[in-house]
DNA sequence: CGTCGATAGTTGTCCGAACAGGTATCGAGG
DNA sequence: CCTCGATACCTGTTCGGACAACTATCGACG
């Protein structure tokens, strides 16, 4: 390519770290205008299907299961409870754990979370056929488990 | 899928969202991890790269260019500036205007962030062949025309 | 039983991102 | 010239996300 060599660096680097930038933006503005109908934030929402999903949990293995920070997750957490969307308890059995679960109340949105989730995954997909999809999905599967090793793990994450 | 019947429905929904969402954050903190030993922040290479490639800019063309936020962009600037990465000064011809421009000293890290960059787009497509990576980046394009017409746009964005 | 390392959470701080609201300036039309 | 809408930018506030530092508790080991 004689072009690219007379161009700055800056300019052609990166095609698939800035598509993944792009996409990554625009999905979570998506998600957010969704959620704002419910109340919720992008990344409570995760929070919450977990809980709906697995039942009443420790903080930690939340942390755990959506990769997330546990000072993050401490914050989130106490922002859902604000909201009512969630409850915590000290377990009986090791005072250090907090139990976190889903209220009575948020079960009332859990419907609309689900389907405003399948409506984003409508979007995102798009036109994409079955085979494109799967493929996305494949070929994204694979950038995670290049980027995953590359990430420093830190404490209590 | 019998299985899938049986299960809640957030457990299985969204299997495109949600890779999004693991490599966006993987390649994020990755990009982090990079960008601290230049001393710059994730998303403040990138407005030092267009201004690195483009020249001095007005702010609002910088918004533009990263389709940020006015707001977002203001105070981004404002911490490049305390950092020394940036000068600021008002334009001439239209004093609503910001002319932004790189500092001389900026340009000492100008070839690290260059480097650090195509490192992360190396360990992103990691062991992708030649295929597989443009294939990627064509799906994520398509994604992104399909979230971008979705996304509601706000004003001065 | 007492020490000590590991674990679970919390808080402080800083960053990008987004929304709401406000100010200064410009420019076109009356 | 003056008004008025558009433009460019700033500030306040709230989020998620990340790092650092701290407290409380647990549990194993001597």
């Amino acid at each position: 390519m004689a072009a690219a060599e007379s161009m700055p660096p800056s300019v052609h680097a990166g095609a698939l770290s800035s598509a993944i930038l792009r996409v990554a933006r625009l999905h979570r503005a998506l998600a957010g205008q969704l959620l704002r109908e419910v109340g919720l934030h992008p990344g409570q929402e995760l929070v919450m299907m977990q809980l709906w999903d697995r039942g009443p949990q420790r903080q930690v293995d939340l942390v755990r299961m959506l990769a997330s920070d546990a000072a993050t997750m401490t914050r989130t957490i106490q922002r859902l409870e604000r909201a009512g969307f969630v409850r915590r308890r000290v377990s009986e059995t090791d005072r250090r754990v907090t139990i976190v679960e889903a209220t009575p109340a948020s079960m009332g949105v859990r419907r609309q979370v689900d389907t405003l989730w399948s409506q984003l995954e409508d979007v995102t997909a798009g036109d994409l056929g079955e085979q494109d999809r799967a493929e996305v999905v494949r070929l994204l599967d694979r950038i995670e488990a290049n980027l995953a090793p590359a990430v420093e793990l830190h404490p209590a994450r």
